[in-house]
RNA sequence: GCGCCUGUAGCUCAGUGGAUAGAGCGUUGGGUUCCGGACCCAAAGGUCGCAGGUUCGAGUCCUGUCGGGCGCGCCA
């Protein structure tokens, strides 16, 4: 490995990018020096990739390249992996060159087993220390202008702890997207003007009289309150002869829950670019001209009084009803609507996240969208499962109808913000997960958030000591990884990036949080390991306090990227 | 009935076709004259629901099967 510090412009990308560019040049060189024969030209050519092994004794990077090119070589894989070892190595010796890559060694069957070089990771911690802000944001790949629609449950009651999950989640997707270089907006749909709010007016309307609650009404103490709390003059215009009584106190009452649903994402730092409402997507005539659009392009036909979506066309069950005899649209023919005012606001990608009881629409909507000339895979949908709540060993209900419910606000007064957000960052979308609040809030110093914000908070602390103490972190790292406790803290904190691009391209953040506990637990290691703050040895102090400094903006910018606070005390 | 999701340690959950299946909590046993003990180290704990198949290699892919969840409206 060469002692010249590597270009700066080297740091750019991840570090197993480099690494992936290392092993593919091994092999061109291999086959240019005839140690490899050329693929012939009618064989698919396998990809060359490399992954994190989970042994370290493995090496900070392995390939299994070698075992793909076994059959379309008919070569053993250990002799293929000793060729491209020889050229990895053969790079690493060669001063002109830039590689991450230090050693290179062949294992059973035939991996390929590489280990970094001191400067690679010198060189990245310097990027960190240079660029705190943009440490952890990756090349954007095919940057695109998104739509995230989530939460948009209807204005009829305040937001459970069911609807927590999907907004943790579009809000998490969206940073992660900001993160992969994409421009993303928030948005929140509202159904302002269906069935279910004249029924929610139906239901203040019979309080307020002080009449029975319909049969279908809505139960639990907000509606009380919105009935004890509904002004005199919107009674009185409700009420008065010929008007739609039920209609106006919707209208009134779904505006009030709104707010409090705003007030409650606030809670949660959950903040919407755009509030769409239904209604004004009928009023401005998109839903009318979706199905117009949909007729001309033959997917539509009218039959007994209403107008069907031809979907079986595309493999559904069945045609669906978009306009009704009656006349009104259905809920369908909104979304449709709203595909194509999405659509004509600029957005090239469409991300809905819905609860998995919406699965069977998934379909009929992309198809329609891709009916009316949309590109189908610019829509795309996002299911997340169940929540159960668990409070005293029984599960408890989310029928907003029954009243009976755990809200949002009562659910964030017992566990915080940040302990929530990580919670539901570090588990799959698709799985179903069991929260029970008792167990929550009884380990709540033993949950791995505290684990990461405290291991924060310690760097930050040993900062401030040092400086107290005169000991500044050493601006060039170069020599910086004495011993095993630098380099294994250096290990952690490179692999940020590589984080980030999965999250992105998986669309999920239990990587994230992962990631995070292991830097924490490095971090810690470190500690017990080097003494960072000592004044008899200034020269090794900066250089670990060089290292503490990027391990806590790391750690930092984790943190942010799950919206999760990073306080310097606690 | 058909379709989608799901089944991994006592509990809650990870695990992009790779090497000895991991983490946190819980349990047991250790650790600090020193920078934050909300910490560290170690141990115990698994027929990856079950049965076949695909291949150099399967928790991962395919088929079947059993259990759990959800969906199959001119509701939203």
């Amino acid at each position: 490995m060469s002692d010249d510090p590597l270009p700066r412009v080297f740091a750019a990308e991840p570090i197993r990018t480099q690494v992936r560019a290392a092993v593919a040049r091994a092999w061109r060189d291999a086959i240019e020096s005839g140690a490899l024969p050329p693929i012939p030209g009618d064989t698919p050519v396998p990809e060359v990739d490399v992954e994190r092994p989970s042994d370290p004794a493995h090496g900070d990077f392995a390939s299994n390249l070698a075992m793909r090119l076994a059959r379309p070589y008919r070569m053993a894989p250990a002799v293929i992996a000793e060729a491209l070892a020889t050229q990895l190595e053969r790079a690493a010796a060669e001063p002109t060159t830039s590689t991450p890559v230090a050693t290179a060694e062949v294992a059973a069957p035939g991996f390929l087993n590489m280990r970094l070089g001191d400067a690679a990771l010198e060189t990245t911690v310097a990027a960190v220390l240079d660029d705190p802000a943009g440490w952890g944001r990756v090349e954007a790949r095919g940057a695109r202008t998104v739509n995230v629609e989530f939460v948009s449950a209807n204005p009829t009651g305040p937001l459970h702890v069911g609807n927590a999950r999907g907004a943790f989640i579009g809000d998490l997707l969206s940073r992660v997207l900001e993160a992969g270089g994409q421009r993303v907006t928030r948005e929140y749909y509202f159904n302002d003007s269906g069935g279910q709010i004249r029924n929610l007016g139906a239901t203040v309307a019979a309080l307020r009289r002080g009449d029975p609650i319909p049969e279908d009404g809505y139960k639990g103490t907000y509606v009380d309150e919105l009935a004890d709390s509904l002004p005199d003059d919107v009674w009185s215009t409700a009420t008065a002869p010929g008007a739609d009584t039920d209609g106006l106190i919707g209208k009134w009452a779904a505006g009030r829950v709104r707010l409090g649903i705003e007030a409650s994402l606030e809670g949660l730092g959950v903040h919407f670019d755009v509030w769409t409402s239904e209604a004004r997507l009928h009023d401005e005539g998109w839903v009318t001209r979706a199905v117009e659009r949909l007729r001309e392009h033959g997917h539509v036909y009218d039959q007994d009084g209403a107008v069907w979506f031809r979907s079986t066309a595309f493999g559904d069950d069945k045609d669906r009803v978009i306009l009704r005899s009656n006349g009104e649209p259905t809920y369908f023919a909104a979304d449709i609507g709203y595909v194509t005012e999405k659509f004509s606001r600029g957005f090239d990608h469409l991300i809905y996240i819905w609860g998995v009881d919406h699965h069977g629409t998934v379909a009929r909507l992309r198809n329609a969208a891709g009916a009316m000339g949309y590109d189908r895979e610019a829509v795309q949908i996002l299911l997340y499962a169940w929540v159960h709540v668990i409070r005293d060993g029984g599960q408890v209900s989310m029928s907003k109808r029954r009243g009976d419910f755990v809200t949002l606000d009562e659910f964030l007064g017992e566990v915080g913000p940040d302990a929530a957000r990580w919670f539901f960052a570090s588990r799959a979308v698709t799985t179903e997960i069991d929260f029970d609040i008792e167990i929550f809030k009884k380990q709540t110093n033993e949950n791995p958030v505290y684990y990461v914000q405290y291991a924060h908070a310690r760097i930050a602390s040993i900062l401030r000591k040092a400086a107290e103490a005169g000991l500044a972190p050493a601006g060039d790292v170069t020599g910086a990884l004495l011993g095993a406790p630098e380099a294994a803290l250096a290990r952690a904190i490179v692999r940020f990036p590589e984080v980030v691009e999965d999250a992105v391209a998986s669309e999920e953040t239990l990587g994230l949080t992962a990631y995070a506990t292991d830097l924490a637990t490095t971090f810690h290691g470190f500690y017990r390991d080097a003494r960072v703050v000592d004044q008899d040895a200034p020269a090794r102090s900066a250089s670990r306090l060089a290292l503490a400094s990027a391990a806590r903006i790391t750690l930092a910018n984790t943190l942010a990227l799950l919206g999760i606070s990073a306080p310097d005390s606690m």
